[in-house]
DNA sequence: TGTTTACCATAACTGGAGGTTATAATAATG
DNA sequence: CATTATTATAACCTCCAGTTATGGTAAACA
């Protein structure tokens, strides 16, 4: 059989005005092109669906029933329409981002800012987990987007777009002041108590590999959970902490930490936004990714 | 905007396939047709709903959500296809018919017996009430058809078919069989007693109308509810009984009953089917016209 | 009662959407 | 590295969904 489609959608304005002149006019096609066409779509469903009367058409038993189906037809047509352009149109929808405590607060925020502003209507749902757990669920499609510490060991499924340099330093209080402006070893930080964040997160993971490579082995004295902590404990003067320069902007510049100077110089970080190859982004995803790195992606 | 509703006949097998290639095979259509269906599609929608990958194509997450609409639509259609079809072929439906208790058991049976032979899956349902109620529930639409006997007062909102002609007799029982082959007048048949059906029969009122235009009113001396009960009366005796001749064809040929000859000659009535103007009948009762006029009617 | 109106159906014609075939481009596969 | 599987593009064509004009007729009206 396989009826055109396209005849349904005027049986249903014909059936609704039950007056071929009237569908005609709203579909703004010629009355006798309506007319041939009903009568093609009760020949190929092989019956009549109208009675024509000298005031317009009515539907035959059959034809009501059938107009019951197709009517809930076309009403989930229109809602796809107007769902998809909701969506594309970012007046509608979610988006699910994975990201660290830090990152979340020092990087991400602003850019949430905008897109809120922005898109309004989107949902923003954060969840905060370490990398690992983050991409394994960006894997399983739980969420649309993680924002992390690169390196990360490569992941086939996984893309990743590298988005701002960082810069580490270790760092002290007023307390062990004498030490700004010598050029010291790692050898000689391990003699000073260790203020850094605990194992398991990106930054002791690349602290640790950093000393590794430079055969030193770290045993802080204070290992804690979050960056917050460890500049802090490092102001009140409990010894040398390890940080990102670039979150401790404002402490530098009011001078409650000072930068050491170290070699071998610790290498940069970058910032990433990673997103699954398999589940295609959303346009949503899409949009908030171009507004981090302000510039059309896609 | 307003798309063709074709293209969504084919979106849908591109989508349920994820396959350009294999969806041109169900649709039996080239692959180029449905990669540019597909392309106007999404132009005119404004968003893409399929990234294309070597292996094929792949939704995107609002064309995901845009699949779940049209997937229910489309069943929908389905089922308005398939319900139709079911209905013309008459494999599914109801027919509702308004008949009086004699008109049921004497005429209408059989043709309901051809009619379920023929249609089994069509549901009979047989409503019995007097001529004035069935006429008004089939203006309401609350039934299909109603059999009766004809005159009845114009209508013009109901339809009437004659069927068949019946003619009525004074008939006795052995009791009064020395009446039989006189030629009797209305009012000699008052001197006997008399077994009639009760008032509000259409058979009684025929009677009763028949009388009054010869100038006679019957007090009979018993008023029965039913035609069963009036020959039954008779032929044990009782008096003299009205029937329809046509109804007792086997007690007059087993000489349980005797026909009266009565002048004025008692005029034939008519069998009628009526069914609404309004309420277009469904090809369900159309067929079942048909098979009692045992002919194309419509 | 005759006239007008409001419909739908038919006929004859036309243009372009929606089909075709052929071919290119390219990632995935073995 | 050749083969396969898949989509995109190009150039062309055809049929049918649309057009206008007209006819027929029951209903409404004057």
């Amino acid at each position: 059989m396989n009826v055109s489609f396209e005849y349904y959608r005027i049986f249903y304005v014909v059936a609704k005005t039950g007056n071929i002149t009237k569908a005609a006019d709203e579909l703004m096609i010629s009355q006798p092109a309506i007319s041939k066409c009903i009568k093609h779509l009760e020949e190929q469903l092989g019956g009549q669906l109208f009675v024509r009367t000298k005031r317009g058409v009515v539907l035959t038993e059959e034809g009501k029933e059938f107009y019951r189906y197709i009517k809930q037809a076309i009403e989930y047509i229109n809602n796809a329409e107007s769902k998809f352009s909701e969506m594309i149109h970012l007046e509608t929808g979610t988006i699910r981002i994975g990201s660290s405590t830090t990152l979340t607060k020092r990087f991400l925020m602003p850019f949430m800012e905008i897109f809120h502003k922005r898109y309004p209507n989107i949902k923003i749902e954060i969840e905060t987990r370490v990398s690992g757990e983050l991409l394994s669920r960006l894997r399983q499609g739980l969420i649309d987007l993680v924002i992390l510490n690169l390196p990360y060991h490569d992941d086939n499924d996984i893309e990743l777009i590298k988005v701002k340099d960082i810069h580490d330093c270790f760092v002290v209080g007023k307390a062990y002041k004498h030490l700004v402006g010598k050029k010291m070893t790692l050898d000689e930080i391990t003699k000073y108590p260790l203020v850094f964040q605990a194992h398991g997160s990106t930054t002791r993971r690349f602290l640790d590999d950093y000393a590794a490579k430079n055969g030193i082995i770290f045993k802080p004295d204070l290992d804690l959970a979050g960056f917050s902590l460890v500049t802090e404990f490092t102001q009140i003067g409990f010894g040398i902490g390890f940080a990102t320069e670039d979150y401790i902007e404002e402490e530098l510049k009011t001078e409650k930490l000072y930068k050491l100077d170290v070699v071998p110089e610790i290498p940069k970080r970058e910032i990433g936004i990673a997103y699954s190859k398999r589940n295609i982004p959303s346009f949503c995803t899409k949009k908030l990714i171009e507004i981090i790195l302000n510039k059309q992606v896609f």
